[in-house]
DNA sequence: ATTTTTTAGTGAAAAAAATCACAAAAATAC
DNA sequence: GTATTTTTGTGATTTTTTTCACTAAAAAAT
């Protein structure tokens, strides 16, 4: 089984491959991508080996094959439908962010207790809460993005695992247990933000 | 030089703690933390180890000293300015997030260059771009929070490093360059809920 | 007072991840 | 046609991170 942050660099290969591309690039090396990515160039390359995608020697990789075979090996050439819980900030900052679209990630709707929330005519509808079980099953959601409060999130996510949705992410500053075949990754922002301020700190300190 | 992760794993630890004294705990044993972050008693008496925080023998931690060690490791007794430089989906809904103020990080201004944005006399007042840097050196920002475009991203950080910001947290979908001195942490969604659907997908393929 | 139990602290060991370094292949140069 | 250059792919090595396992201390029980 493969590491989380070599998926999370196979991402960005990505990402890169896309910008690259953008410039003008057919094929690339090894260490294009390692600078575009900030990593080294044999770690690109023991990444791409570890899922069996290969180049040329001397001839780098074609961009557009690479491009396919990540997203493929990403799961991105199938379509992801998405669903968000929380038509809070964060909610619905997601529901607006593009990012999502252009990478082929489908937000379908969104889930509320709030009836002032509620738009069910929308592009992205904000739906009850209390539908959310039979939404599930209509569309077969597999992926949810928990971005509710702490106090709700666990609730949340038992409600998702019990439909049948097998991986969340999770905005809620709270870890979740849920059953083994649902795979919960967080994005805490205090966390991150508090992780810059203590290196930030630190370099200040070890410079004195 | 410690680990990110550590560093991360701390910031659970304290949250955690907060969660376990608001149901009354006054002492902790490692392995109470470890169920509540999801790590092994090891890791968290190994962490410790490596800050020098200590418990006692039989009597593990207690909740509140716990606490506060870890906010003077974590940076957290001084006060946190932070900037938010873009008022779009992310930078707006980052304002207004109260996950923040709760483990004192204060917002105290967001930036954008569209005059429809501005608003000089709100709580987090929305500033020109073109103030950024006389604010910056004003009030001794050492922290910013990058959401804007992914095409304005990098022209951001450079104002901000010169004007003095020594960390930043970044959401635009792009690896940025700066300083060494400047540290650089990336939130991309994007890449977070692909990471996810990756390893949705890998556990459906392995069942069958 | 002594024994038992529990839990921190930490070197040693194991596991995991990253880097090194080099053979082999392909393109280019001569 | 041969030599040179460049770059991949990967086994071996190194480094980093995590886990193990045991000592010692403190509390509780006898």
């Amino acid at each position: 089984m493969v590491n989380r942050n070599c998926i999370i660099r196979l991402s960005r290969y990505k990402n890169a491959l896309f910008r690259l591309k953008a410039l003008g690039f057919m094929k690339v090396f090894s260490d294009n991508l390692a600078d575009a990515v900030g990593v080294t160039a044999a770690q690109v390359r023991k990444d791409f080996s570890l899922f069996g995608v290969t180049g040329n020697k001397k001839g780098g990789y074609l961009v557009d094959s690479l491009i396919e075979r990540l997203n493929i090996i990403l799961g991105k050439d199938s379509v992801n439908n998405v669903i968000i819980i929380g038509a809070g900030n964060i909610g619905t900052a997601l529901m607006k962010y593009k990012g999502f679209e252009k990478e082929g990630i489908k937000i379908i709707a969104c889930f509320d207790i709030d009836p002032i929330k509620f738009s069910k005519k929308a592009d992205i509808p904000v739906l009850p809460l209390e539908n959310i079980k039979d939404f599930i099953k209509n569309n077969e959601v597999k992926i949810g993005i928990i971005a509710v409060p702490d106090i709700a999130a666990q609730n949340v996510l038992d409600i998702l695992a019990v439909s049948g949705v097998k991986g969340v992410l999770n905005f809620a500053p709270i870890r979740l247990k849920g059953p083994d075949d649902c795979i919960i990754n967080n994005v805490n922002l205090e966390h991150e933000l508090e992780n810059v301020i203590y290196f930030v700190n630190t370099q200040e300190k070890t410079k004195q």
